[in-house]
RNA sequence: GCGGGUGUGGCGUAAUUGGUAGCCGCGUUAGACUUAGGAUCUAAUGCUUUCGGGCGUGGGGGUUCGAGUCCCUUCAUCCGCACCA
């Protein structure tokens, strides 16, 4: 019989469908395992070669812990509110909702044909009501929560307001924006305005009014990392900064234990490096610098207090609310007309020239609190509002910035390290002597730096400060496909939805697009009101809302009481493995992070950090293919010969080259102008030429797993993925390699049956030794493998036991059989096959995965190589069991060795078990 | 510029973690069976050679009886961040 994928694949899809085998229970005595794909988005372009990676990996994981016993949730889902859907819609005016809905269907039909076992039942999709219901209520939440220094965690609004009631703010260590000191009087003075305004500042998520990342053509604002390089993520679009009122979400309220937190979790060194460069603490301290003739104190942020004695002027962001206050009138104008052309630029051609100085003198001097030296101080762009107090004390010996800037204006430079020249360059490193540093002389930069802090602090001139980099998320986007906010407006004051009412469902309007005035679409929707008439919150959720707590909801996906039961959690706690992609890194993986320990300290989560494990499958590149045109003629010419032509590179469907070899009949039929193409071929072939690129339809390289399934097999598609390379490498998809693995699996099939035979060719004769090394190699090979994620091996090691066992022509049920589970996990379709005809009548699922026998995973006779000073004479078969003195004495009998060392002494005789016998010789 | 990673045959990769470098697969070459082969099977396949051997893991140096693996240095390349004071 011979083995045929596509009756096997579809008999067996269909029976895990209709017998729910991998519906998983949320009450079990077996240990639980949770293991995690990062959800996709459904594209209109559907799945390609390079997304199921990620997903065989994990289900290979998930397999082989059930058939290690345990309970295993591995759902999966769809991250479906988003741009693109929108974007169609305004284009087609086809509701989003349906598109979305056509994208999962296609999707979740290409994922079954591949043979994943989800667990269905519990599919979310984020962009469904009761999905989204939660993530509207955690928002609430948020709402209903500050920050807590003092406890560290999320504590409910209600106990702040009785604080403030009892004694202002001025016991209260909490993450707030700006709000000044004020006691327990002041606060009974304040109208319910004044106080509302107060409370909002200490709000999780909170409304403000700040500068955004304004995309004009997106009609959007987008959080800082969906900005890359002063573009949009999605589209590419430019991206300007404005001044918006927004929702946003206190995450740099958490950052302490969003750094901590990485600690404790096994995830890549680059990832965890990612995410600590994104939140970007630093140390230092605020100092205050009086200003001359001025009651304003002007607040910086510096890290090297210690180089206090060397700021010669001063620098404050063009936006800084500094700036009003200490312009002098004679500079006014010039001030003005420099914050004017600053705002005008772009954040890309802020970018773009990061080398070109520029800034403006205030008029005003600042007086240095160290050596009272009036110091000028200026505004340039070169100082972001958004970071520290927006304003720094300038040390143009020790920071290249500085040193620019104080060259282009000629501003003085003090060097305060002995030796560094600074003549050229600044001297930014934090080494060296201190000098010109009055009572920090002669002190070491890292002790420097730690006295003036302290003395900083002593003189009353400032305080200790960490300061991260780490920004709230700006949480409202001016869009219409995503969650709506539940909030409504009453005298231009928001309020929360009662939880009862929620969710707040998206209300249809007539179009996508903003309105004409620049309003969010859904301000189109003009009966959507409360029941009291009051116009609902307009803009709607971005995309990392839905995200940041889905692996939650899998646990308990029906729940209409809670996001996730109290049972549900405790039982599945957290996710052991996470699959997915590095992109990431800085945006879903903190969010989510920020939500589970929000949600944790609300006591809704038993664990403070949601991903256990995470690893990050790498991209699958396209291979693309070129055929040669000699210019202005439609003649092609084969890749070896090319260069005796002028030439013109021109990418080729991939799908029509084999190994690289043009297929030249169907190249004339791919487009109407090859028609009448003329080749000049090598060797009666053409060959192309190829390039790694991205996978992409421009390129003509997309592989669809569709049609690799429908010609090898779900089984085969699974197999050659994994022997790719290791899983988080990024890889060239390159069809032509997939041969080996489809030959594997049906010399793997021939094991079972004859070649014209249809009956099962298996005998219960007792294995060999030989055989049973075999196996048990394979099976401690492959576990190890499974843990540490690296198949590619493993399916190399198959290959060499069904290579060994097709020599040996072993039929013996008690070698095929375990072998048969060890496979499971990674070609499912062909082992339960194979497991039903073997007479099982229960499916593979439920097997047990085959313990080794360490008795025979060496082999018998060891070949040991015999090394003189470390050079390999020859080699001797020993047992493999054989002590080390025996080893030594056999060798010492052998002729060849005695003959070899004649003459000399052996000075050290070096024997490593298993592995080599080296003597040294003098 | 800063941070992280990677460099091994024609190609994708492997090396029990310091112990015979190149497993497995692709490709290539030869052969068998075939009307045929893009099926199957067998063998060969790092380079070089005067067939003794010599060389070989980006380059250079070091530690060691022994280095792809450890240390120093240098080059190349990929990824992330980038006026973060």
């Amino acid at each position: 019989m011979e083995y045929n994928h596509r009756e096997i694949e579809t008999f067996w899809q269909k029976y895990w469908e209709e017998n729910s085998t991998y519906k998983v229970s949320n009450q079990s005595d077996r240990p639980k395992f949770y293991v995690l794909d990062m959800f996709p988005y459904p594209s209109g372009a559907g799945l390609h070669v390079g997304h199921p990676l990620g997903y065989i990996a994990s289900d290979i994981y998930s397999r082989y812990k059930r058939l290690k016993g345990f309970n295993v949730l591995h759902p999966m889902g769809y991250d479906a509110f988003g741009l693109p859907a929108e974007q169609y819609a305004i284009q087609t005016g086809q509701h989003p909702a349906v598109t979305t809905e056509q994208n999962i269907n296609r999707y979740r039909s290409q994922l079954k044909k591949i043979g994943f076992s989800y667990d269905w039942s519990r599919e979310v999709r984020t962009c469904d009501p009761k999905y989204y219901k939660w993530t509207q209520w955690a928002f609430i939440q948020m709402y209903n929560h500050y920050y807590n220094n003092d406890t560290q965690k999320a504590e409910p609004i209600e106990n702040l307001i009785k604080e403030f009631e009892q004694n202002g703010n001025t016991k209260v260590n909490a993450a707030h924006s700006d709000v000044p000191v004020f006691p327990a009087e002041v606060w009974h003075g304040m109208t319910e305005d004044e106080k509302d305004s107060v409370i909002d500042s200490y709000r999780l998520a909170y409304r403000a009014k700040t500068m955004v990342n304004w995309c004009p053509k997106l009609g959007t604002v987008l959080a800082n990392d969906e900005v890359k390089d002063g573009l949009s993520e999605r589209g590419g679009y430019p991206v300007v900064q404005k001044p918006m009122e927004q929702w946003l979400l206190r995450v740099s309220a958490y950052a302490e234990r969003l750094l901590k937190g990485l600690e404790t979790i096994d995830w890549s060194d680059s990832l965890k490096e990612m995410q600590r460069n994104w939140i970007g603490r630093s140390e230092g301290c605020e100092m205050y610098f009086d200003v001359k003739d001025s009651d304003v104190k002007l607040k910086i942020f510096t890290t090297r207090p210690d180089t206090v004695y060397g700021v010669t002027f001063m620098v404050m962001a063009p936006e800084s609310e500094y700036v009003d206050q200490v312009t002098t009138p004679d500079c006014k104008e010039a001030v003005e007309a420099y914050i004017a052309g600053a705002s005008k630029r772009t954040e890309l051609e802020r970018m773009a020239d990061t080398r070109t100085v520029t800034g403006q003198f205030t008029g005003a001097y600042a007086i240095n609190p160290f050596t009272g030296d009036e110091i000028p101080i200026w505004i340039s762009d070169y100082v972001l509002a958004g970071y520290g107090t927006g304003a720094i004390m300038a040390v143009p010996a020790h920071d290249s910035r500085d040193y620019a800037f104080a060259k282009n204006f000629n501003l003085p430079i003090i060097p305060l390290i002995e030796g560094a020249d600074v003549s050229q360059e600044s001297y930014d490193a934090k080494e060296g002597i201190m000098m010109n540093s009055g009572i920090f002389n002669g002190l070491e930069v890292k002790a420097a730096k730690e006295a003036a802090i302290q003395e900083v602090e002593k003189r009353g001139f400032g305080n200790r400060k960490i300061n991260y980099r780490l920004r709230d998320a700006i949480f409202s986007r001016q869009r219409y496909w995503g969650e709506p906010f539940p909030v409504y407006y009453k005298d231009g004051k928001a309020h929360m939805l009662p939880l009862e009412k929620l969710p707040l469902e998206l209300p249809e309007v007539d179009s996508f697009l903003p309105t004409e005035s620049g309003e969010p679409p859904l301000s189109r929707a003009k009966d959507w009101k409360t029941v009291d008439g009051y116009p609902y919150e307009t803009s709607t959720m971005p995309g990392f809302a839905g995200s940041s707590a889905y692996y939650l909801r899998y646990m308990d996906p029906d729940n209409n009481e809670a996001l996730v039961s109290k049972e549900a959690n405790e039982y599945w706690q957290d996710v052991d493995l996470y699959i997915g992609g590095t992109e990431h890194a800085v945006g879903h993986l903190i969010y989510s992070r920020f939500w589970d320990k929000f949600l944790f300290d609300l006591g809704y989560v038993c664990k403070e950090e949601p991903f256990k494990k995470l690893v990050n499958q790498g991209m699958i590149q396209g291979r693309s293919n070129f055929v040669y045109r000699i210019k202005g003629t439609n003649k092609f010419v084969s890749l070896g010969l090319k260069d005796q032509y002028d030439t013109q590179e021109i990418h080729v469907d991939v799908n029509i080259v084999n190994n690289d070899v043009l297929d030249l009949e169907a190249f004339k039929k791919w487009r109407p102008e090859f028609a009448t193409a003329e080749f000049v071929l090598e060797n009666g072939k053409y060959i192309c030429g190829w390039a790694i690129e991205k996978m992409s339809k421009s390129m003509f390289n997309v592989v669809n797993p569709d049609s690799i399934v429908e010609k090898y097999g779900a089984d085969t598609l699974r197999l050659y993925e994994m022997f790719l390379g290791p899983i988080n490498q990024s890889k060239p998809w390159d069809t032509g390699g997939i041969e080996g693995v489809s030959k594997f699996l049906k010399k793997f099939w021939r094991l079972f049956f004859n070649d014209k035979s249809d009956t099962l060719n298996v005998s219960d004769e007792q294995p060999t030794d030989q055989e049973l090394r075999a196996l048990n190699k394979l099976v401690k090979k492959v576990e190890s493998d499974i843990l540490a994620l690296s198949y590619n091996t493993s399916v190399s090691a198959f290959m060499v036991c069904v290579n060994e066992l097709q020599t040996l022509k072993c039929n013996k049920r008690a070698i095929l059989e375990p072998l048969t589970i060890v496979l499971a996990p990674f070609a499912p379709h062909i082992t339960e096959e194979l497991w039903k005809q073997l007479g099982h009548n229960e499916t593979i699922n439920n097997a047990k995965f085959p313990e080794v026998d360490e008795k025979y995973t060496v082999d018998s006779t060891k070949c040991y190589p015999v090394a003189l000073n470390g050079k390999t004479k020859f080699t001797l078969d020993l047992p493999a069991d054989a002590d080390k003195a025996a080893i030594e004495a056999e060798v010492l009998k052998n002729e060849k060795l005695q003959k070899l060392i004649e003459g000399k002494t052996i000075v050290k005789t070096i024997v490593v078990p298993g592995k080599m016998i080296n003597f040294v010789v003098k």
